[in-house]
RNA sequence: UCCCCGGUAGCUCAAUGGCAGAGCGGGUGGCUGUUAACCACUAGGUUGAUGGUUCGAGUCCGUCCCGGGGAGCCA
């Protein structure tokens, strides 16, 4: 089959091209007819925000097909790169051959030229990656996820695949997905003494994954520097701008790298990400920040630049019972903090991103490691301005005693974990890591309110379309 | 799950309890190296569902469904 020149490498160097006969394949964005005899088709074919203007003359031999050349259409034109005289465009294809792979009838074609909410988008899943909102922000996911696999390559860490299917309902971070092969219209027919697993694919209790760290720390504590980047599952009955049932992140896990050494990866980790995003993806930040939100370049320019402020927990709340905010929920050592202080923090105090470390031990998972002080735990929080908690991650709990007394406290049952256990009994060694989840990261590059727009397919409570 | 706001033409939205409307999109015609093109004409409606109040309900009330914003939970 023909193969065409990505229309971005095109507007890469123009200069190059010009003069030149290529082929481009695409889909038609536009099209405007002129009486004169020529007909201007604006074509995209994903691989750069703008569409390359096409120029089709009614005395060419492809005459006869330009009336189904309509807006959605899948074409190939092939032609000669040659100076615009109009103003939007330095360079257009004047066609020598028109190719029509699949029309689209323009009065069902449900995209239209002008601007469509983000809700009705979400309606056509199928056909919203042909709109620049989406197409932009699927190109800076992807380029995310290359420059994620690129940040820990580069700095010798592992690529591990923790499993999608776990056993344990891993450290009880929130409600989750169960998974099983029994008809649940069926009652079991031996009745209520019937051990319920009995007939079932794993003959146990199985769910979809929270998380890949309690795996990842196997491979930290024999490959040394690790990390999982994959989709997770929360069957939390959350409905906001936030969160989504089925979400992808990356668990970075290192062997002999304490809370310190953790917090100096994450941050390098985050400049990393947006230096790459204001660097290769220009022209899809510029149109982020000319309709999405205007204050998004000065925001990435400060976050690649800028160091992130570092502090306590405990000096957090003081910052936070000293400020004359009218907070909803009251400031006290040992309570959770809320949104509305993290906005406050991140906003008003630091503007820009923040990381909180050292919490109570109370309110963080068993694994953490407990600090000398015996009442916080080495833990850290990357706060971003807009989005909130962007990474989370700890310094894990290395010593044997200390993981028992944490899992006693907290009710975790030793027997789930036996496992996670004997890695301290065999050659245990302190280690860290954190999560990041992508879809947050995508909103923050991209300034992108919904998190429903930053994910292809988005599945939350009631909805599991496409 | 809780609080607030909304659901009217394909899309985005108007309409004191009193004739169902506009812009865009579609169709037809005109004009033009066009740029979210422009001009004229035209088709297009069970006002989310259901029950009620009223001479009369898009509008008021009850219930339900769906969407948005915020909160909680979290990444």
């Amino acid at each position: 089959m023909e193969k065409g020149v990505p229309i971005a490498n095109l507007f890469g160097d123009e200069q190059k091209w010009l003069g030149k006969t290529v082929i481009v394949q695409g889909w038609v964005k536009t099209r405007r007819d002129s009486k004169a005899g020529v007909c201007f088709i604006e074509v995209n074919d994903g691989s750069t925000l703008k569409g390359l203007q096409v120029l089709a003359e009614e005395d060419k031999n492809y005459a006869g097909l330009l009336a189904k050349v309509t807006t959605g259409s899948a074409i190939l034109a092939e032609g000669v790169v040659s100076a615009s005289p109009g103003k939007g465009q330095r360079i257009e294809l004047r066609a020598e051959r028109i190719h029509l792979y699949g029309s689209a009838d323009p009065a069902t074609y449900p995209l239209q030229k002008k601007r469509h909410s983000f809700e009705y988008l979400r309606q056509i899943a199928h056909l919203r990656p042909r709109t620049n909102t989406l197409g932009a922000a699927a190109r800076v996911r992807s380029r995310l996820s290359f420059a994620i696999h690129q940040f820990f390559q580069l700095r010798g860490f592992h690529y591990i695949h923790t499993p999608i299917i776990t056993a344990s309902d891993c450290e009880g971070a929130g409600e989750i997905f169960r998974v099983t092969t029994l008809d649940p219209t069926r009652p079991l027919a031996g009745g209520v003494s019937e051990d319920p697993y009995r007939g079932d694919f794993f003959a146990r209790p199985a769910f979809l994954t929270v998380s890949g760290q309690l795996q990842a720390e196997i491979f930290a504590l024999a490959l040394g520097k690790v990390y999982t980047f994959g989709p997770t599952f929360r069957a939390e009955n959350s409905n906001t701008s936030r969160h989504l049932a089925e979400f992808w992140m990356v668990e970075p896990e290192m062997a002999f790298h304490d809370l310190g050494d953790d917090l100096e990866v994450a941050l390098a980790f985050i400049r990393h990400l947006v230096e790459v995003v204001l660097n290769e993806c220009e022209e899809d930040v510029e149109f982020f920040g000319r309709f999405i939100d205007s204050e998004l370049p000065a925001r990435l320019q400060n976050a690649a630049k800028s160091s992130f402020e570092v502090i306590t927990y405990t000096d957090a709340v003081d910052i936070l019972k000293r400020s004359r905010e009218g907070f909803v929920y009251p400031v006290e050592w040992g309570i959770d903090l809320q949104a509305e202080h993290e906005r406050y923090l991140t906003e008003k105090v630091f503007g820009g991103p923040a990381a909180i470390i050292d919490f109570p031990r109370a309110l963080k998972p068993f694994y953490m490691r407990v600090n000398d002080d015996e009442k916080t735990v080495a833990a850290m929080d990357i706060l971003v301005p807009g989005t909130g908690e962007i990474i989370g991650g700890s310094q894990r709990e290395e010593r044997l005693e200390m993981l028992l007394e944490q899992m006693r406290l907290k009710g975790i049952p030793a027997d789930d974990y036996r496992w996670y256990i004997e890695l301290r009994e065999f050659g245990s060694a302190p280690h860290s890591g954190f999560g990041l989840g992508l879809e947050r990261l995508v909103q923050f590059v991209t300034g992108i309110p919904n998190i429903r727009e930053v994910i292809a397919f988005p599945r939350t409570p009631g909805h599991a379309e496409f």
